[in-house]
DNA sequence: GTAAGATCGTACGGATGCAAACGATCTTGT
DNA sequence: ACAAGATCGTTTGCATCCGTACGATCTTAC
């Protein structure tokens, strides 16, 4: 090992010591707020809407995405909801045995599930998501317009910085 | 059917419509972005320390609850950790198995668990919290520090916000 | 053409996660 | 003293959730 390497080795090891001793409490308050505040929301429209419609919030989440992109293949929808292909095909079968969605494979490529909203669901969501978008609505509402749109600047921000850390972290 | 509850009918119809077409895309927009934030946190946290470690974020999270306070209450470590009094039961009996916590009644009130961590859980934590801590620091270091104040404030006013409704609603 | 590799949705195992119901225990009103 | 009610942690039932492994299918390089 070079003179150079143990200085950088040096220089690691200590730094690593010196962050266990100047932990960062604001960050650490900042991402338990989000976490809070992730939880607090899901639980709220989970108890007011969602689960007098018979209806978990990631299974609402699936609906609405398809809903909104008018039928959608598996592992877009799955993306979009932002849960993985597995759980996916344990929440689709949960809405489609409560008549909301169906499944229909693709000739031109047999590996590909298409989803569709059934009537039933389309008639849920139409009365279902005002209602949700309008507790979304309410619990933002002590948030001035600046306010509400800083945050969400800076929500997405962490989200990117993951994002591109992770690419740099895992290449392919 | 009176004629007022008609009207009453009518005017629920309508404003069920008029909701509808007034949707407040930009509180959707805030609502996702912070459960986008608290998953991509999670996921990254997860992924980078606990996995390794073989701990799961709930389980760090009450170990880290119990450490803080220097052992607590069933009860207070549930609320702490803001997960429900049964899901505790099922994740202290997972970070019993693998000798990080102890259960211990206790004499004045039989029905109150006493939680403690071994010598082996106080290890892991001295190990594990700076590791957390640095990428807690490192996924807001995106944010000025006034950016960071602000996302936390908001973030928290959605949490009360919630809570006195909640309170409100539900009165005892 | 075809073998190697990529990609799809699914099955499985393990761990959450919560509401509701429950038995054990403690508290309180009388 | 003691019955009624509150509170504790647990159990049960259901629905996520994910990583991994898998079989089926498609794509690509030669």
């Amino acid at each position: 090992m070079s003179d150079h390497e143990t200085l950088v080795e040096t220089e690691r090891a200590m730094r690593s010591r010196v962050t266990a001793l100047e932990l960062d409490f604001e960050a650490a308050h900042a991402v338990s707020s989000i976490y809070r505040a992730a939880n607090a929301v899901r639980g709220h429209i989970t108890n007011e809407v969602l689960r007098p419609a018979g209806i978990t919030w990631t299974g609402f989440v699936v609906l609405w995405v398809v809903w909104i992109n008018e039928g959608m293949e598996t592992r877009r929808a799955a993306e979009s909801a932002a849960i993985s292909k597995a759980t996916l095909t344990g929440v689709v079968k949960t809405l489609e045995a409560r008549g909301w969605i169906e499944k229909s494979g693709r000739a031109d490529d047999r590996r590909l599930v298409e989803l569709h909203l059934t009537a039933s669901g389309k008639a849920l969501l139409e009365d279902l998501y005002p209602r949700f978008n309008a507790i979304e609505a309410q619990v933002v509402s002590g948030l001035s317009n600046k306010q509400q749109k800083d945050m969400t600047k800076s929500l997405r921000r962490i989200v990117t910085s993951i994002d591109d850390q992770v690419a740099t972290t895992v290449p392919d």
